[in-house]
DNA sequence: GTCGTGATTGCAGCTTGTGAAGTCACCGTA
DNA sequence: TACGGTGACTTCACAAGCTGCAATCACGAC
């Protein structure tokens, strides 16, 4: 008999989710998450740094995947569609097959503004790794800056559209339509 | 003889700024704060309603400049070309005499991601407010987006640039050219 | 069999932030 | 001049987030 059930952090994750849902982030407390998930509270902050890093474990895997894509894309495309074809492909394969749970995960981050708050830093932290491996490629630092900040415009644009009830084309499409007119708009 | 030394705010926000300097954000306590300004740690939240909002005072004014720019501006404008305009006159008027003070702060923010996290928040805001006049201005959502998004990421290069050392240039200046930098990169 | 490792815990303590009640100079008014 | 309201500040008490440290104990390596 092992001394622990295993899958802590998913036990504390799937916990912290169901409590926000049902009573608001908020309004629950780091004791209330751990007590349903059978640990203490000590142990949730041994595996998060603090209460609102629950809700943010896959946007470090999601940006191992984008940056992976840039790397791996052709050297010489314009910098701005090589940041958006590596963006697709993370849409098909982190977003699409999750539509449900992201747009959960949406609602309860919609609700609070401390949440908002640190989706924003990881979006920045995003857009400076990218902004990095696209320098690295040889962009020069404000192209880089700026292929990366539109890149993200469109992408922020498309995952509003898409997080809509009764939306139904494909994450990628939207975000293929909003670069475009993103360009359109830009251009004057 | 009145009750009590006037500027409370001020002196607040001065001993913050102090302290900040000294020793950090994170090891400087409010009770630190309020003590060298004379004062008590529930002053302070009757003032603040966090520790990080004594260093966004300035904020809600810029914003409000920006806002009325935009409001005020030619209505025949391009979006994007509305928005930068307003950006510019608020360079103009609430950063380029307070280099000194506006890079001390920036230096404080850089070393600390907490406060990061606060500084996105209110550009968010801020970004939000400007797509709202848009709107408002008839502007179709998307394009309010984009045009906001756009001229704030120029705008965020051109800050990078003002507040490193060496730099001449007004922030004026250096917003246009990113502007134009922004442009070429994002027509391809 | 023993020993180190690592996940978990208990506890003590600090800090942020809030609520509620109280103090008292100042100001307007009669 | 008296008097009552206002509002900035204080005091106290407390919830909740978060940290450091020492202890526990199944498990795997040797």
């Amino acid at each position: 008999m092992p001394r622990w059930k295993p899958d802590a952090v998913e036990r504390l994750h799937g916990a912290a989710l169901e409590l926000f849902d049902e009573q608001g982030f908020e309004r629950t407390t780091v004791a209330e998450i751990a007590q349903r998930a059978g640990l203490t509270q000590r142990t949730f902050f041994n595996h998060f740094a603090d209460k609102r890093e629950v809700l943010f474990g896959l946007s470090s895997e999601i940006q191992q995947e984008v940056i992976r894509e840039i790397a791996a894309g052709d050297e010489d495309l314009p910098p701005l569609d090589a940041v958006v074809r590596a963006l697709e492909i993370a849409a098909d394969t982190m977003f699409e097959d999750r539509r449900a749970a992201v747009t959960r995960r949406h609602a309860i981050l919609a609700a609070n503004p401390e949440l908002q708050e640190r989706e924003l830093r990881k979006n920045a932290v995003l857009a400076e790794a990218i902004a990095a491996v696209l320098r690295e490629r040889g962009c020069d630092p404000e192209t880089a800056l700026f292929a990366t900040g539109a890149a993200m415009l469109a992408q922020q644009a498309a995952f509003q559209k898409w997080t809509r009830p009764g939306e139904t084309r494909t994450l990628r499409d939207l975000l293929s339509e909003a670069v475009r007119s993103l360009r359109t708009t830009v251009s004057r």
